[in-house]
DNA sequence: CTCCAGGCGGATC
DNA sequence: GATCCGCATGGA
């Protein structure tokens, strides 16, 4: 697999360790959707358009830096997937979601999109995502951007009412508040995870399972395994003995340390779709 | 009708 | 600390 960036386009050669479909149905990124040939995906804002030929991939888009950043093309996956087969087994799940990759999101979007998550289904999860767009965000070409902490700070509890997030909007409320009055959340990148998450969970709606979530999926926080439904079923299929989720996610970190993000990502896509 | 979805906050012990 | 419970919404 190699890859080429020009001003317009990114081009992945050989994609062994990219598929669009299998990166962006895995429950990490929400603003997406898929248009006859090709998939579309925003992203603060930016957008590109993925397209998979015969042998190769083109992300074609105004922003090749940000993108090419966004879909992590610097980290090899083969070793990842390698390490995973070889020292812990997981060549069904490594196989099932073979072009899985971590991405790096903005962190205001994911934080809003995990509060959005907890206790939530994908497909509404998508829709109240949209509609917060659509509702609080400023209209850019035929998109609307993702709103900004003050937009969402500086809206009425009507406009809030319109988006359908439930008992889960005054958490987006008091969240998009404190963010607006200089919590911040840039300097979570300097952070080891451990105080990464207990900063995280100062945030109104941020728990355990969301914190970690935030960690991998926008700080590249790799020693995390979030605990959700799915990979909750992963522990109990193996192990039948019931633990706390928190229990569960230090015993999966502590078995795949470093590597616990990618092996959680593959565990939970193959056991919600196989 | 009930059950479930990438769980969290609050009350209570 | 740990555990139990209520919770908006919409699809199955």
């Amino acid at each position: 697999m190699d890859i080429t960036k020009t001003l317009n386009k990114i081009i992945i050669n050989r994609p062994n360790t990219f598929n669009s479909k299998h990166i962006l149905d895995s429950g990490q990124m929400f603003r997406y959707n898929f248009d006859k040939d090709h998939y579309e995906v925003i992203s603060k804002g930016l957008i590109c358009e993925l397209y998979t030929y015969e042998d190769r991939i083109e992300i074609i888009t105004t922003e090749p830096n940000y993108f090419y950043n966004f879909f992590d093309l610097d980290t090899d996956y083969n070793e990842i997937i390698n390490t995973l087969n070889n020292e812990y087994g997981l060549f069904m799940a490594t196989d099932y979601g073979k072009g899985i990759r971590i991405l790096n999101q903005d962190p205001y979007e994911t934080i809003i999109n995990f509060i959005i998550s907890s206790n939530n289904n994908i497909p509404r999860i998508k829709g109240i995502i949209d509609r917060l767009c659509r509702v609080f965000g400023s209209k850019v070409n035929k998109y609307y951007a993702f709103p900004t902490p003050e937009e969402m700070a500086n809206s009425s509890e009507d406009k809030y009412d319109l988006i359908k997030a439930g008992y889960r909007a005054k958490y987006l409320y008091n969240t998009a508040c404190k963010i607006a009055n200089g919590f911040d959340i840039d300097i979570v990148y300097q952070m080891d995870t451990d105080n990464g998450r207990k900063y995280l969970m100062q945030l109104d709606g941020i728990g355990n399972k969301v914190a970690d979530c935030i960690l991998l999926f926008a700080y590249h926080k790799t020693d995390v395994f979030p605990i959700d439904t799915w990979t909750e079923k992963v522990y109990l299929d193996e192990y039948n003995n019931h633990v706390s989720r928190k229990i569960m996610s230090e015993y999966f970190v502590n078995k795949y340390k470093m590597l616990s993000g990618y092996a959680q990502q593959y565990l939970y896509y193959y056991k919600r779709n196989r």
